[in-house]
DNA sequence: CATGGGATTGACT
DNA sequence: GTCAATCCCATGC
């Protein structure tokens, strides 16, 4: 994927991110969840402006923000918009595909459904740390790629941003209608829906 | 230097 | 449904 995938409005990004794939030592997954975070609004952490954690995502696109929440899991975010502008996607679930006992090893959980329905999950599965914080998502070593055929256009689900309370009423969350990777069911469709690309 | 607050998860009632 | 774990970072004294 080019950087210019990256250097456009952060809700555009968040909604192209989704069937794309996210791959980290021996291991990969389709992007079934995102939710998008901008500078103009109270929940993203740019919303202070440029400080050491908030280096990153004012700078370049195409960059990994990863930070540590509630002191225990590292979050993986794709860094979006022009240079100057502090946006991002946080990355939160993956469909798994390839590398799923990598994925248990790591996890110590079988359920392949469990592995990566949540973002500090998915960088658990992948191996990800907080020293790639700022490394380049174009060359690795964690990459995203294009979407496979079958991905092509999946069918996405918009609705609010979950477990955040400042901004919670933006309608800034995408994702696969349906899919069972998912970290929480979107409200309103409670029901189970077997129409989703299935592994 | 001390404090408070999380873009969460898993265990438990 | 409730709740604790755990640590980085921004802020304030």
């Amino acid at each position: 994927m080019r950087r210019s995938f990256y250097a456009r409005p952060v809700l555009d990004v968040a909604r192209a991110l989704i069937g794309c794939v996210v791959s980290h030592d021996g291991a990969s997954g389709v992007i079934v969840e995102t939710e998008a975070y901008h500078d103009s609004e109270p929940a993203c952490h740019a919303f202070i402006g440029r400080t050491g954690r908030t280096h990153t995502l004012f700078g370049p696109p195409g960059y990994a923000y990863v930070y540590r929440s509630y002191g225990i899991h590292a979050l993986l975010n794709a860094v979006a918009e022009p240079p100057g502008v502090g946006a991002a996607v946080l990355i939160r679930a993956l469909e798994p595909i390839s590398g799923i006992d990598a994925m248990r090893a790591r996890r110590s959980l079988e359920r392949v459904d469990s592995l990566c329905s949540g973002p500090g999950k998915l960088t658990q599965a992948l191996g990800i740390e907080l020293s790639e914080n700022g490394s380049d998502l174009i060359h690795g070593p964690i990459l995203i790629e294009a979407r496979p055929r079958r991905w092509r256009d999946p069918p996405v689900t918009v609705d609010r941003r979950i477990g955040i309370t400042k901004a919670a009423e933006l309608p800034w969350r995408f994702s696969v209608t349906g899919s069972r990777f998912v970290s929480r069911r979107p409200a309103g469709l409670s029901r189970a829906r077997s129409d989703a690309p299935v592994a």
